[in-house]
DNA sequence: GACCAGATGTACT
DNA sequence: GTACATCTGGTCT
């Protein structure tokens, strides 16, 4: 059973200035995964509520690499209800649910039939929102109202939820291998988490450790 | 920083 | 039926 639509925080209401903004093109998810997950750093997510649109600068993603990658949902090539929004073309959303309490929003990436997608794991609100209201997956949901109601929409498809491209900011991009995926094996250890070294929003302390690698080439 | 409880959908036997 | 999960918030050291 899906759950209801649930309301953002007042505190995300965009400003008519950032709903100026462009979306990004079907091209722009279809390419390679890895590329995705770093040029999301900077977009803007923005959701419709009652015709008021709420949002956030995406801060900090990971890559899920399909059916060849342990710590994806996709893995082996897993099809069952819940992922199967993995396997729609590049720029759909999938959610899931996950320990039973938190929502998790990935955006799909390549093409149909190709499993792979885009934890978006932390974000900005605008300016004024606490730092941390959106640092961790569970969180970024919960505060822009995102449930599994709203997986499987098309994000090109003039619906509530939209990505927002923002050249004005240029972040100080940086990898670690990803969160919470210690079952995975040596996948484990991929370096496919990107986030924005200069953000406060970036979950724990990982900004500043040693394990961080600086990209000095973003895209 | 480490550890732990919490709530329940999902995948698999 | 049963084990586990792309997490979070609280407590303790």
């Amino acid at each position: 059973m899906k759950p209801d639509l649930r309301p953002p925080s007042p505190c995300l209401r965009l400003t008519s200035d950032l709903l100026q903004l462009a979306e990004w093109p079907r091209s722009f998810y279809r390419r390679n995964t890895v590329q995705v997950a770093r040029a999301l750093i900077g977009t803007w997510i923005a959701h419709r509520h009652h015709d008021i649109w709420y949002g956030a600068r995406i801060v900090e993603t990971e890559a899920y690499l399909g059916t060849a990658d342990p710590a994806a949902h996709s893995r082996g090539g897993r099809r069952t209800a819940r992922v199967a929004p993995m396997y729609l073309d590049g720029g759909h959303l999938y959610v899931f649910l996950v320990y039973g309490m938190h929502y998790c929003a990935n955006v799909v990436t390549r093409g149909p039939g190709i499993p792979e997608a885009v934890l978006l794991r932390a974000a900005e609100g605008p300016p004024g929102t606490p730092a941390r209201l959106l640092s961790g997956p569970g969180r970024l949901c919960a505060h822009l109202g995102i449930t599994t109601a709203l997986s499987g929409i098309d994000l090109l498809a003039g619906e509530d939820l939209r990505l927002l491209r923002d050249h004005s900011v240029r972040p100080a991009l940086a990898s670690t291998p990803r969160i919470g995926v210690d079952y995975a094996g040596e996948a484990k250890h991929w370096p496919l988490r990107f986030f924005d070294r200069n953000s406060p929003a970036v979950s724990g302390s990982s900004r500043l450790s040693s394990r961080v690698k600086t990209i000095l080439n973003p895209d």
